[in-house]
RNA sequence: GGCCGAUUCGUCUAUCGGUUAGGACGCAAGAUUUUCAUUCUUGAAAGAGGGGUUCGAUUCCCCUAUCGGCUACCA
């Protein structure tokens, strides 16, 4: 039988998750149910100095927000926890004793300082086969020393021992076969006695191993330390059982060059972080993707797109179609600039297959800020109209709001264009026609206005306008006729009557 | 500096030795429309450079350049 697939997503909770952390976290989720996999949140906090309170939350919003659900997770549970690395301490150490008795890892006494020193006055200073006897650890030292240290309290770490001159293979789904020989490797602590907690090389060999996790999917950052990991594995002699990875390429800032980072959001207006975000110390906020108007479909198909290609011609897919097409071979190896007017048109492209109920419910709240009480049915009609120029909710009320609210002031370019000497007494004529007609339809009213039009040999053009100009405040929008069936009969000869009485011709 | 990785239109990408190098976003023009959008049509726009291999390279190999990642008792 198969073995089961598991993969992780392993975030670390020192602020608002990255949008590259979402997009990885996305491919987990893509590949796991493709597999019908589990799909496993596990909480990455071995680094007790850098923990920020609230972000473990953040990370949960997030997935709940995109629809992407952990099989298990720190607050769901499961049969593999803890999922939280800081309550795993006793398991870790463990291991660590392990890799010691087996003359795998030793202990080094070296302060931060005294290695600080070392790196300024050696270059290319490394920590390995060819340094570590000149230095203060347990190789050096005699084991009546070393157990003196301890018993004093001295601070020390655990160190992994690279053997040098071995070629260490990492066999990576998505760029093949990368050789490194252990000599440009260094002996990376593993453990600190400081917090008594793993480092996260460690750590996460432990885990995935325990968690049975059968595909480490992460961003390319991690390459370098791939092999590391294999070392470990080979170390623990769980090597026939390790995980296969896939190194994934990283998301660049939209400009220039680099990774994308949490300060380019702000500096070029476009959120970074999937939710917005508050900083606990600052009190600085970052803007989100959801509170930016971004729906979450068209979010996570957007991201989906950015490092992986269906290679058809298809671009919109929904979660179940992504599932479905969803391999490695198919990731890309290079970096993937973020493209906002893209990111833009995908959710366009949402606004407008999502139905009209939604969108009103969506739009309910932001009428009520704006003071406006209308009903959902009309609500939803009005959004029919105008949901196809819009990119985000929000922009319904600026295209939408003359439905609601009558102008108060008509922009002055269409006035000059649109608005003539003899505008008013063709006003006063339509107001004349529209007072006739009992069936207030669309159709209807284009049907009679049109005849009159016509019958009175007058101008298409200049009356629709003008007309537009007294109903809107301005020359857009939709179909005329729309408007006026929505907002009424009494309400569209109202606003030609004070359109006439207020807007001054120009010649 | 060292190690690793990447390199096709401005951007995201297709091409798995032979194509007029395709699509999408954005941009431009035109059509439709009573307006503005939407929509539709059309257009401009690319293989980093140099060597090989081959009858033939965007595609395979090497070098250079550029970009990126890593190089912590951070993940």
């Amino acid at each position: 039988m198969d073995k089961k697939i598991r993969v992780r997503f392993a975030p670390s909770p020192t602020g608002p998750l990255h949008i590259g952390g979402v997009r990885t976290a996305l491919y987990n989720f893509l590949f796991a149910k493709k597999m019908k996999g589990d799909f496993i949140l596990r909480i990455e906090d071995t680094d007790s100095s850098r923990f920020v309170s609230g972000a473990e939350d953040y990370i949960q919003e997030t997935f709940n927000w995109l629809g992407l659900p952990f099989d298990e997770s720190p607050t769901k549970g499961g049969n593999y926890g803890p999922y939280r690395q800081s309550e795993r301490k006793d398991i870790y150490k463990k291991y660590v004793d392990r890799l010691l008795d087996n003359g795998l890892a030793y202990i080094a006494f070296d302060t931060p300082e005294e290695l600080e020193l070392k790196r300024n006055e050696t270059a290319n200073f490394q920590y390995d086969a060819s340094t570590r006897l000149q230095m203060r650890n347990s190789l050096t030292l005699s084991s009546e020393e070393v157990s003196k240290l301890i018993n004093e309290g001295t601070q020390y770490v655990v160190r992994i021992k690279i053997e040098p001159n071995i070629d260490v293979t990492v066999n990576d789904l998505i760029r093949g076969e990368v050789v490194i020989n252990s000599s440009v490797l260094d002996d990376k602590v593993i453990y600190k006695s400081s917090d008594r907690l793993p480092t996260y090389h460690l750590a996460n060999v432990v885990d995935d191993h325990l968690m049975e996790v059968s595909h480490v999917i992460r961003g390319e950052e991690w390459i370098p330390s791939a092999p590391l990991h294999v070392w470990l594995y080979r170390s623990f002699g769980w090597e026939d059982t390790m995980p296969q990875f896939a190194h994934l390429p990283l998301l660049l800032k939209p400009e220039g060059n680099g990774k994308l980072s949490k300060r380019d959001g702000d500096r070029l207006g476009f959120p970074v972080f999937p939710l917005e975000w508050k900083d606990p110390t600052s009190g600085d906020i970052s803007s989100g993707y959801r509170e930016s108007g971004y729906l979450p479909e068209a979010v996570i198909n957007f991201l989906a797109l950015l490092g992986w290609n269906p290679g058809t011609e298809q671009e919109i897919f929904s979660i179940d179609e992504l599932i479905n097409s969803f391999s490695f071979e198919r990731c890309s190896k290079s970096g993937a600039k973020f493209d906002f007017e893209k990111a833009k048109w995908f959710n366009h492209q949402y606004i407008i297959n999502t139905p009209d109920a939604e969108l009103a419910k969506m739009f309910m709240p932001i009428l009520k800020e704006k003071g406006v009480d209308a009903s959902e049915d009309k609500t939803e009609k009005i959004i029919g109209l105008v949901k196809d120029r819009v990119n985000f909710v929000k922009e319904l009320w600026s295209q939408s709001s003359f439905f609601f609210v009558a102008p108060t002031e008509y922009d002055e370019k269409t006035v000059r264009k649109r608005w003539k000497a003899n505008t008013t007494n063709e006003m006063q004529q339509l107001i004349g026609v529209l007072k006739n007609i009992s069936d207030f339809s669309s159709q209807n009213q284009e049907a009679v206005v049109k005849q009159w039009i016509s019958d009175n040999e007058l101008h298409m053009g200049n009356i629709m306008n003008a007309f537009r100009l007294a109903v809107v405040g301005e020359g857009k929008g939709p179909h005329m006729f729309d408007i006026t069936e929505i907002i009424g009969k009494e309400e569209t000869i109202n606003r030609l009557e004070k359109a006439i009485t207020n807007i001054v011709p120009t010649e």
